[in-house]
DNA sequence: TGCAAGCCTGCGAAGATATGCAGATAATGG
DNA sequence: CCATTATCTGCATATCTTCGCAGGCTTGCA
């Protein structure tokens, strides 16, 4: 049983799972704590829905936990650290689009980086 | 323009990049050093079409540089700290098949870690 | 020059993903 | 109870990915 291929199956699956632009900006927004699945949609600017299809799946592979109160459900990363070694992945994002689109990278590394809440996404 | 958009999604490209699990065994099979099209085939056990193919992708996000010798090509990792940075996502795989499927990934990483080459992928 | 080895690319079928919409469930406040 | 709010799930369609196969290009060598 070779255990290399089914890791690298897991470890696929795991990426395949976070490699979607809105679950990565969702994984950032949770960085700093939980928040509701409104509130996420409201500072993504995504519809409710979309935004309760990527929970489920992110729910599926544990990497979220739920808290309900009343009506609401609170998610949180269930190992905050991912949010780092995703931010950790910018240096490895295609070198000519970093030249040729100017800092966004830079930026988004700074955004995501910050300690305190802000506003703008 | 929000940045952050244009990152999620460029970062979300990177990671459905690797998030295959041949490419992920090419990435850790480059892992200490060049090796041609047939060599890598061959050590992973994988038609060399396939691989050609999953090379083009790397190559064309310049993950993987490529060296011509006579008429075998032979690629590395143009950023070798990748795959550390890729071994470092198996602490977010998901523990319930860490505890349900054994220790796949403890071994896993054992090997992917390794510094010595050897033959069992 | 001709043939084989090593790679690359184009193409099409099969399979996987994304996403809006409709409908279902659960908690809250009259 | 009933309406409303917050969220979830099922489904159908559109889109992207994968992977084998056929064919092409280049280099090495007889």
């Amino acid at each position: 049983m070779p255990s290399r291929m089914i890791v690298s199956r897991e470890l696929a699956d795991f990426l395949k799972l976070i490699a979607h632009p809105d679950r990565l900006r969702m994984i950032e927004e949770l960085r700093l704590g939980e928040k509701d699945v409104t509130g996420i949609a409201a500072a993504l600017s995504l519809p409710a829905t979309r935004v309760s299809q990527h929970l489920a799946q992110l729910r599926a592979h544990r990497l979220v936990d739920e808290r309900r109160a009343g009506r609401n459900h609170f998610y949180r990363l269930s190992q905050p650290h991912l949010a780092a070694w995703i931010v950790d992945a910018l240096q490895f994002v295609d070198v000519r689009n970093r030249l040729a689109e100017g800092d966004h990278i830079d930026s988004a590394r700074a955004l995501w980086t910050a300690q305190s809440r802000n506003t703008s996404h």
